[in-house]
RNA sequence: GCGGACGUAGCUCAACGGUUAGAGCACUGGACUGUGGCUCCAGGUGCUGCGGGUUCGAGUCCCGUCGUCCGCCCCA
């Protein structure tokens, strides 16, 4: 083999690819029914747009990004995540000037250079949502509500919702003060990561899973105690729509995410099914994104969704019949081939699935391959039924076979596949 | 970025450092000259991931590299 998968790549086909056809499909359907509309942006992008509203203290940032120079010398760069793009083209194009809401969805590879594991990739694909111009909580219950129901109709259970609230520009920073300052004196006890985090990101210290910083820091503020008046009403009334909406979730005050734009609400949906990879979905409020780029002041919220693992956990709970072709064509030799040919593309264009052997072998073996493509009809082109004007026709499932009309044969494969 | 395991046929896996590397499933053809599945027969089943090294001799041992998996970091 001369060349083979980069690392962290995948090549999606045969029966997953079905699972990603369906799942997509299903997205659509109920992001349209909740009206959003699909935007499809670029997949790479200049460089500073990521670096900028990821954070530079992320590890998205420091060392997952793809970045190259093009031959001009731009510094551009494979999009990391979603919503940075998203937020570029709604200011770019004024879509701030339409009504708000506007809601978005996205499918598409995102591409950050990390060590590959089960459930984790180099490239690896998203549903996206986004949606603009709302502060309400009723939006973020909204997000969390069609997250619920999406999973459950690709019929995975199971899952935990987990949800808090960052605070906004107001109460954060006086909140990281209070960290910093219970912090200070008990630095020299955490681990090494949680050393190094105090410095760069000390948020993070909050989600540590070494059992003796869980111990040192079992006291440690949590920022739901001190969200400022605004940030904790808001808090309080999602937490009841989500009630409202029978969606059970758990809040975590040790929530924080690896992306710094976010405000207010975040969520995530993990499930114990997919070892170390346990996200399968996450997201949360934006409102100060938008503005940071450049565009007038706007709310925003919005999750992705990871296709790969999601893919992972419908390998379980869905069971989807391949796609078979209805009809093959057989034919008994090079004498009517072209008739074989003609039949094909007159099934196809009454948009019956046909398949058909496109060479001269034996009749035997293309019933074996009929067989094997799982066809319902086998249609025979055979030299003796053409000069009596008919066609052979084999119900590969009833095990029955005779000889009818052209007309005859169109109709009835018609009726029977539509029946189906 | 750090630590560990693994890599043999399309797939699942065997082979004490010692003949020409095997089994099952799948695949192709035939028995059946114009009729699938079942059975039987015959067969590609292969640069043992790749490149070096040790050795009389390497699928096996060593080094490098590529890839997969697991844990950490982190994330979807």
């Amino acid at each position: 083999m001369k060349y083979s998968l980069l690392r962290g790549m995948q090549d999606i086909f045969s029966e997953q690819i079905y699972l990603w056809q369906y799942i997509e499909e299903n997205a659509r359907k109920i992001l349209e029914n909740f009206n959003f509309q699909e935007i499809r942006t670029p997949i790479v992008e200049n460089a500073e747009l990521f670096l900028r509203s990821i954070g530079e203290d992320t590890d998205i940032v420091e060392k997952e990004m793809y970045i190259f120079y093009d031959k001009k010398g731009r510094k551009v760069a494979l999009r990391p995540e979603g919503t940075a793009s998203v937020v570029r083209a709604y200011i770019q194009h004024n879509l701030f000037n339409n009504p708000a809401p506007q809601k978005f969805y996205y499918f598409g590879p995102m591409f950050r250079y990390e060590r590959p594991q089960k459930g984790r990739f180099r490239q690896f694909h998203q549903i996206g949502v986004e949606a603009f111009g709302v502060s309400s909580p009723w939006m973020d219950a909204e997000l969390i509500y069609l997250l619920k129901i999406f999973l459950e109709k690709l019929n995975i259970n199971n899952l935990i919702y987990e949800i808090n609230s960052l605070g906004c520009k107001n109460c954060r920073p006086q909140y990281r003060r209070v960290l910093f300052n219970f912090l200070a004196d008990k630095v020299n006890q955490l681990c090494n990561d949680c050393q190094r985090r105090f410095e760069k990101n000390p948020l993070r210290i909050l989600d540590c899973k070494v059992p003796s910083c869980k111990e040192t820091l079992k006291d440690i503020p949590l920022i739901t105690d001190f969200l400022c008046q605004d940030c904790k009403e808001h808090f309080i009334s999602l937490q009841k729509e989500l009630n409202e909406m029978n969606i059970s979730y758990i809040v975590n005050p040790r929530i924080v995410r690896g992306l710094d734009y976010y405000t207010r609400t975040v969520f995530e949906v993990t499930t114990t099914m997919l070892g170390a990879q346990n996200a399968i979905a996450a997201g949360g409020r934006y409102d100060d994104l938008v503005e940071s780029f450049g565009g007038p002041s706007t709310p925003a919220s919005g999750f992705a969704i990871g296709m790969e693992r999601l893919v992972e956990l419908c390998l379980n709970s869905l069971s989807l019949k391949p796609k078979k072709p209805f009809v093959y064509v057989a034919y008994t030799g090079s004498s009517v081939e072209k008739d074989a040919r003609k039949l094909v593309n007159l099934l196809r264009n009454i948009n019956i699935p046909t398949e058909t052997a496109y060479e001269n072998i034996s009749l035997k073996s293309q019933l074996r391959k009929a067989d094997k493509a799982g066809a319902t009809i086998v249609v025979i082109v055979g030299e003796e039924e053409l000069k009596k004007n008919v066609y052979r026709w084999k119900n590969m499932k009833e095990h029955s076979q005779g000889e009818t009309t052209l007309e005859q044969l169109l109709e009835t494969i018609r009726r029977r596949y539509d029946s189906e």
